[in-house]
DNA sequence: CTGAAACTGAACTGATCAGTTTACAACAAG
DNA sequence: CTTGTTGTAAACTGATCAGTTCAGTTTCAG
């Protein structure tokens, strides 16, 4: 009934999806053939056709499957002991690494590149990245023990400006090949930075503590 | 003996360069048939190779010109008679503004589709967009009136922290397909918003005001 | 061992597209 | 009017690519 519906199908499925997904990655969505990923994959262009009606699908298909795996992203809001301003230095650190990795790079190029021709693509990718993201966020700043430090009309609003602020000038460098492998420490920089100045703003101010 | 050199000629240039706006917006880069391109520009194909080795330089050229066209930038930075905090909504409803038209949308989806198999191309849209603005930004939060005001260690970062405050998930809601035509209002709370954060940073602490 | 389902390889269709070539026309300057 | 430059139209080359087809092989359940 639903569109995975008319898709899936037999025994080697995960082979498809893994060279697909290399190959995508690698020449983007025009760029990539679909005789190149057969052969990544090992696999027949027929069985490849088998599985997907089209060129389109199997992307889709790749992107879901990928947004779905970076939902490892929970974990790090069910750690514990960390203090806010530190569990929000750990938020941006994990956003700022996956803007800069191959992978949050090359996922954001070919979704940028096609949601025009393409709109389900953009969509799912704004849903289960963006999205997602903003709303774990936006639910940790809603949290009893944030909002004992922070003070916050709008989280969705508050979380959007922390992730922006970890989006930075670095990642549109790496993005348009200025730079390649940005250091640690500018990293951590931008980290910090970014914190200071959320926290500027949305630091409840030391008035009646209790 | 530049690269410029084995590029123009004649008569028609400039139909030529409006066309290929026109279709590498619409089409984007891989899209865009030089065919269609010499259609769309009244002009033949032989005319169009006659100025341009190749589509990427084609390409490239049109990219230049629009970038310089934009430096409208710099009227912005003249303007006199605005407290520093007006100028930075201004600025701030500028950058907006810019990113979501229809003509930065799809500048930006263009360069980022390409820059990673066309490197020249990303490096000219970095120098002439992104880098040009926060410099230009830099410059302003430099000056002696911002300083009066503001307290900023780093001028790039701190236009940098501006600017994506500006970029914020809107612009991403609509570069995905997610939102057609944003509201005025929400443009203007975004401005808003960022300005109030970057000031809850970078304002000056009112200490000895002499 | 058998038979159906899954898979293969390779050829094929039909289409698109960058870039070239050629024979010809418009035009501008002297 | 002539001459050289600039532009045109259309056919052509050579290549790529999505998607199909099919005759034959592998796999695996029963």
């Amino acid at each position: 009934m639903n569109a995975e519906a008319q898709i899936k199908k037999g025994r080697k499925f995960d082979q498809v999806i893994a060279g697909a997904r290399a190959v995508f990655m690698r020449e983007g969505f025009e760029g990539a053939s679909v005789d190149e990923i057969a052969r990544d994959a090992g696999v027949s262009k027929a069985t490849l056709y088998s599985y997907f009606p089209d060129k389109q699908h199997l992307f889709l298909e790749v992107l879901k499957l990928e947004c779905d795996a970076q939902s490892e992203v929970e974990v790090l809001f069910e750690q514990t002991g960390l203090s806010v301003e530190e569990k929000l230095c750990v938020i941006c650190k994990k956003l700022i690494t996956f803007f800069l990795s191959d992978f949050g790079q090359d996922m954001f190029r070919v979704c940028v590149a096609e949601a025009k021709r393409f709109p389900e693509l953009g969509e799912t990718f704004y849903q289960s990245g963006p999205k997602h993201w903003g709303e774990k966020i936006a639910g940790f700043l809603s949290s009893d023990k944030a909002r004992a430090v922070l003070d916050i009309e709008d989280p969705f609003l508050a979380a959007d400006q922390l992730a922006q602020l970890c989006r930075t000038d670095l990642m549109l460098k790496v993005m348009f090949g200025i730079e390649k492998n940005p250091a640690e420490e500018e990293i951590d920089r931008i980290v910090d930075e970014a914190v200071r100045t959320f926290l500027a703003r949305y630091r409840r101010s030391p008035k009646a503590v209790g």
